[in-house]
DNA sequence: TCAGATTTTTAGGTTTGCCTAAAAGGTGGT
DNA sequence: ACCACCTTTTAGGCAAACCTAAAAATCTGA
C-alpha cells in the first residue's frame, strides 16, 4: 500500500495545526499546492483510517493515532534534513530532499543517519574531518590529513 | 512530470541487457515483479519517448538517449549505495534504499554524497572517525577523541 | 512441419490522486 | 435578518501504473 501522499498530508496537517489545532481545507490546499476539492477527498480517507477527526465544513485535527504518526514523520524529516545540512547542503534543498527521502526509505537507514548526526554533535565539537570535507567541497581538492595526525590515529586504531 | 517508474524500467533494462542487449518482456516483468502485460504497455511508452528500440514480440534495447539516462541512473544508484554502505548499512538494505532515494532526490544531494564517498576513499585509507562511528553503532556509546588527537586537530584548524 | 507450450500483446478493469465546475454551507456587515 | 462573498463539498473526469483473461505470435521437438 502506497502511503506516500497520505504521509504528506499528515505532515502538513501537523505543521499547520500542531498537536490539536483544527486545520482548514483551504490551508492544507495552500500548503500542498493542490485544489481544495482534493483535500476534502483525502480528509475523508484519513478519517476512515482514524488518523484525523474531520467535520464537514469545519476542518480536521489529528487523532491520537494520527498524531503519533505525524510526530514520527517529523522526527524522520528532521533527522534527514539535519544530516544533509551537516554534510553541507543548503537548508532549503536539504529540506526539500529530506521530505522526499523520508517517505521511501527503510527505518534502518533513517536510524543510521540519525546516529550519524548524533555522533557528529557529540564526538567532538566540530570534527576535524568535517572541516576537511567542507574544504574539499569548496576547493575540489582533497587535503590529506597531516602526517602527525595520521600517526596518532594509527596508534589508537591499534587497540 | 513524474518519471519515477519510467526510471525504474530504464534501470532494469540496463541491468538485464547492458549497453545493447535485447531484453525480453518476461525478464523485465520478472525483475520488477509485475505482470508482463504491464511491461508491454510501458515499453510502448518508452519507445514513444525514444528511450528504447522496441519490436513487438521481440523485446527492447536501449537507444543512445536511453543508454545515457540509464548510465546516469546507475551512477547515482551506485553512489547512494556506496555512501550508505560506507556508513555501515548492510548491502542489501543499502541497495534497496539507494534505489528508492535515487528517484526522488535533487542532483545537488547526489553530488554531495558522491563527494562524501570520494572524500572517504581518498582522505586517508580508513578514517579514524569512521572507526569511532562504527564503534558507536555497535556499542551505542560515543567515545570521545583522545585529548592528544583533539589538540592537534585544533592546531590545524587554526589556519 | 506442425501442434502444443510458452511468450507477448490486447482489451477491459481497478485504484489512487489529482482536476474543474457547480452546488451547498457558513459568515460578516449593514 | 439577510445577502454577497468566501469556503467547502459533490459530481464527474482524467492519467498513470497496475491487474486478469483471452487472443495472437513465436518457438520447439517429435
Amino acid at each position: 500500500m502506497k502511503q506516500r501522499t497520505v504521509e504528506e498530508y499528515m505532515e502538513c496537517i501537523y505543521q499547520l495545526g500542531g498537536a490539536d489545532g483544527q486545520v482548514r481545507t483551504k490551508d492544507i490546499a495552500g500548503c500542498m499546492k493542490i485544489a481544495p476539492a482534493s483535500v476534502t477527498e483525502m480528509l475523508q480517507k484519513l478519517e476512515k483510517k482514524n488518523y484525523v477527526n474531520y467535520e464537514r465544513y469545519r476542518g480536521a485535527s489529528l487523532t491520537k493515532k494520527g498524531l503519533k504518526i505525524a510526530k514520527e514523520l517529523e522526527r524522520r524529516h528532521g533527522a534527514l534534513r539535519d544530516f544533509l545540512v551537516a554534510l553541507g547542503l543548503d537548508k532549503s534543498t536539504a529540506d526539500k530532499d529530506a521530505c522526499n527521502i523520508e517517505h521511501v526509505v527503510t527505518s534502518d537507514t533513517v536510524q543510521l543517519l540519525v546516529k550519524f548526526v548524533t555522533f557528529l554533535k557529540h564526538c567532538d565539537e566540530k570534527p576535524f574531518w568535517l572541516d576537511l570535507f567542507h574544504k574539499y567541497l569548496k576547493t575540489g581538492k582533497i587535503e590529506r590529513c597531516p602526517e602527525e595526525l595520521q600517526k596518532i590515529c594509527k596508534k589508537y586504531r591499534g587497540d
